[in-house]
DNA sequence: TCGATATATGCGTTTTAACATATGTGCCGT
DNA sequence: ACGGCACATATGTTAAAACGCATATATCGA
């Protein structure tokens, strides 16, 4: 498994869609695939698309829970990979606004697995 | 003159040839053309390509001396963006190790302007 | 003014990436 | 078992990006 070079990252980075997925997904904890469609207003195969990529440079990872998916950061990511999606949540703070109010806003979230051992 | 976004800043360091310019200017301040292509081995077209690319987004500057253009990163670039070339910096010192040897062991390297008011 | 050096750009080609639409797969409730 | 929902992927098309090579521009020294 090769380990996620600075190229990739940014690479993956440099997508408007896959920026949004991925700083969104990095502030929320997890997200399931119908919340970022909602909350990015994009067609559902695009954001599935995107988030398969992002999973195969090793930067996501999911999680099937009944009928939804749910995405959340690859553990144990190299800090320097967190400190920059910090980075970039400063950067587009403005620019994510709307995308954040629509999730806020939406309706029927899945339930996330209450923690437990 | 659109600022910088996230994405278009991602977008250029997500090619290995604009990331290794990129990282190689914001720690040695300012190299020229001649000076970049000898440290990455690649044709000088090829660098000067990217080069326009990163002037282009913002992130670069360059200046004239004599038969040398240098570069630099363009002055009162936003934090975050200093902050992400930091941690790109971190993540990619393995892999800039031969490139900053290559410069380090350059003879001949043109003299940068003493500074004066 | 001429030749050499440093750098930029034009052009044609090839590769890569994004997209929309359609279809496949898995889980759920009935 | 069936129909619906959530999600993934296949496919064909279109657009963007990277490249090599050739050439243009600018500066310098003789």
């Amino acid at each position: 498994m090769p380990a996620l070079s600075p190229a990739q990252l940014f690479k993956c980075l440099g997508d408007e869609t896959r920026l949004a997925l991925s700083l969104l997904i990095h502030t929320e904890g997890e997200l399931c695939v119908c919340e970022m469609t909602h909350a990015l207003q994009q067609p559902q195969p695009k954001i599935s698309r995107h988030l398969a990529q992002l999973r195969a440079c090793d930067l996501l990872q999911d999680r099937r829970q009944g009928q939804w998916v749910h995405y959340r950061l690859m553990p144990d990511l190299p800090n320097w990979v967190l400190a920059t999606l910090d980075e970039a949540t400063a950067g587009a703070s403005s620019l994510m606004g709307e995308a954040r109010d629509r999730l806020a806003a939406m309706g029927n979230r899945p339930a996330r697995q209450t923690e437990h051992c």
